[in-house]
DNA sequence: AATTCTACTGACCACCTGGTCAGTAGAAGG
DNA sequence: CCTTCTACTGACCAGGTGGTCAGTAGAATT
């Protein structure tokens, strides 16, 4: 992350104090969640935080670099609330790739309503952002997503899988249909009151149980029945 | 679509003559293919096409409406396309639902690789793009996906699904597989020679019928096996 | 009290945006 | 030949954009 102590580029800022910084903070995420990278504008920002224009860039430099913060702050934000949920929902991970992934969509859901913004923010960074930075928060982020998608399969019960089946093209299979509904679902999250956000997300909940009945029947063995 | 004649919006450009047209057409899809509708710039337009700026707006009145009439341009050429392409490959629609998503994921595969600047356009338009024009493509274009959605039900063999199982979740669920899979490898098809174009298209075919043999034993009956 | 230093500021900059409209070239009509 | 008309043009506009830097207020040092 940008906490590397040797370069400190973001140095001018976290010395302010915090209530500072908070204030900094949420009218960058606001700015950013609504419009996207582009078209977000700092002297919007620096409009809705109160502060003078030379102090964003005497505090992160650039815009770009400004953005890379606040997705950064975002990511952690994320993870740490991730952590947090799926840690006191159950000590042990489940053994199955259904339920884990349930799990996994249920602290996701969690972390939307509760920061609804953040987590918009988030997720356009990999979407909507112009290729250079797209490309530099994959690099930067890769290896996160390579543990994550590690530790869905470690421990995992592949005794319930079908014997003719490949264990990994199940996994992209399930994910691919999981992907698809998401995207198929953001334009409209875009748009939405965080209440109306809130009913979508658990009418996307039951969408996924029905799917999940069919794929398990594709590739788990019969007495691995839906719940 | 916009030929109202009527109305005839945009009658100063279709009076022109076709070799200019397209060239205006090909500077535009360049542009909003490779920057969605935001960022896209009419003075790139203009400079790229080599045609005065006064011209463009002369003859499209605005951005939005040339953004507008792009990509019903895009929407026209990919259901033609598609449509030839289904033609003469069976004069009969087959009844079995995978075959016919075979079909058409082939058609579709075609037309991204003859055209993948005008297929990420007319993508991109109903995800990227502002919402007030998102919207007003969603309500414009709603009758032609409500038909498409009906033609792949009509006359389909529904003895085939399992008893409990949801036939319009079940072909919703195939959908969001195969459009996963298309967004997945859509980048790559930019950047590749018409060879090694045809030839990912034969391996995401084999990837496709993988997950079709699992989704299959999802929602078929047993005596309906992969074929 | 004078000086140095540091953190911060805001007027300013060059550049870009979508859009306009008085003006013009050239065909058509008299 | 002159006039009218039409299709078209490009210099221009107001309103942005991200970014800069000479200048300053105030704390720290002498």
């Amino acid at each position: 992350m940008h906490s590397d102590p040797a370069l400190e580029k973001y140095a001018n800022f976290e010395r302010l104090d915090t209530g500072y910084q908070q204030r900094i903070l949420d009218a960058c995420i606001e700015e950013f969640s609504r419009n996207g990278y582009e078209s977000a504008s700092t002297n919007a920002i620096v409009k809705r935080a109160g502060i003078p224009k030379g102090s964003l860039f005497y505090f992160f430099g650039s815009k770009r670099d400004l953005y890379l913060y606040v997705v950064d702050h975002a990511v952690k934000r994320f993870t740490a609330e991730f952590e947090r949920i799926s840690a006191d929902n159950r000590a042990e991970e489940p053994a199955d790739l259904f339920e884990r992934l349930e799990q996994r969509g249920e602290a996701r859901m969690q972390f939307v309503i509760q920061e609804p913004l953040l987590y918009q923010l988030f997720f356009n960074a990999f979407i909507d952002a112009p290729e250079d930075i797209r490309s530099e928060l994959q690099l930067h982020y890769a290896s996160y997503y390579q543990t994550s998608a590690q530790r869905l399969q470690d421990g995992l019960d592949r005794s319930r899988f079908k014997d003719d089946i490949d264990v990994e093209k199940a996994i992209h299979l399930v994910n691919l249909v999981l992907e698809g509904l998401y995207n198929r679902y953001l334009p409209a999250f875009k748009t939405m009151t965080p209440a109306d956000a809130l009913r979508l997300v658990e009418e996307i909940g039951v969408e996924v149980q029905t799917y999940f009945e069919m794929l398990k029947k594709g590739i788990y063995k019969p007495k691995f029945p839906g719940k």
